[in-house]
DNA sequence: CCAATTCTTGACTAAACGGTCAAGTATGGA
DNA sequence: TCCATACTTGACCGTTTAGTCAAGAATTGG
């Protein structure tokens, strides 16, 4: 029918999530983004129809891979209390310079405000996700005695939302990541009866 | 001597900051400053060497009055856990606009991440003093056996510093100012023994 | 083999950016 | 009064930006 793309459209979202992860939205230019792909800019557009477009997939892209690496590490534990402190230790990330981006997710929330409607829903759904997550270990541990009863599930998982939010933000701006583990135990096991 | 410059500096500071704390520093041009303060590209290189020399002002600007509102609010409260509820209610702002805009140095700290040592100092320097404060009344409280001691003081200051870090992006990210105060009075209240 | 279709490429555009320059202007001390 | 000094003004500079355009190239169904 027609010439055959030549680039693998989903390697190069990849590669500019990551492009978007460190540098932010603003601060990435079609530059960075064609030295990183070496696909040119018109063949961007023409897979994405432009540099919004495509932070809007990169996000959906890092929701994806990053609720099913969280899911996946919390799924072996039982123990209420053990989950929690497990998906503590998920969104915390292993390599200094992936430490140092921050979350993609929080940069972006940080970057949009609460102007931009279609980038909020991205984040919302992210953040819905883990909240329910977060909620369901803390009702069985609140079942077990293990959590403590004098505030809702809701409330607390909400509450360790965002002590794990402020934690995503600690590790960005260079805190070690000792510090950052230190401050979300100490965010668990407050939560103990 | 010389020709008298015709603004008040301090006065144009302050709006330069206002202008930086609504956009961010990237997103801020020149023409923006020069409409919001009256003053030409020119005078303000007069006075401020460059963009980012006047962003530092800025930082330094937030910090003292931001500090200074803090330490005189919680300057009535002797009790402990009251005084940790009066910090967390200050760092909160009332207004829909003022609360969406965030924190200036959350939005900085994100915005620059861990590269540029000026403006990680500004930063640190208005978080380790609110780090003080908080401590402080944490020990206090300790000792009167209202909070918790299975902690130490730093470790539990350290976790309330996150938890308010978190709740000044809540507010920039759209959340209503229930939710967030919500928040903040739940991690203030596992704090109590 | 050809033609419709889509992809690739590099040149191009118009606007915006931070920062500089030079010429004019107001001031107070000598 | 005159002059050194610092402020004001608007034009200017080179660079970078997101996005467009048009011409050429590769593919496969007909």
């Amino acid at each position: 029918m027609s010439r055959p793309r030549e680039f693998d459209a989903d390697l190069v979202l990849h590669q500019c999530m990551d492009v978007f992860w460190t540098k932010g939205f603003q601060a990435t230019s079609y530059e960075d983004l064609t030295r990183t792909t070496q696909v040119k800019k018109q063949s961007l557009y023409g897979v994405f129809k432009n540099k919004r477009a495509l932070f809007l997939k990169s996000l959906a892209l890092y929701r994806q891979e990053n609720l099913a690496v969280l899911e996946a590490k919390i799924a072996g534990e039982t123990l209420p209390l053990r989950r929690l402190e497990a998906i503590c230790e998920a969104v915390l990330y292993s390599d200094e310079d992936a430490r140092r981006r921050g979350c993609l997710m929080i940069n972006a929330s940080l970057e949009f405000g609460s102007e931009d409607a279609d980038i909020n829903r991205e984040i919302a759904l992210m953040a819905e996700r883990t909240q329910e997550l977060i909620e369901e270990a803390i009702r069985e541990g609140q079942a077990q005695n293990a959590i403590t009863s004098r505030l809702s599930s809701h409330e607390l998982a909400r509450y360790l939302g965002n002590a794990i939010n402020g934690a995503k933000m600690m590790e960005k701006s260079g805190a070690s990541r000792e510090e950052v583990s230190s401050v979300l135990r100490t965010s668990v096991a407050l939560l103990e009866t």
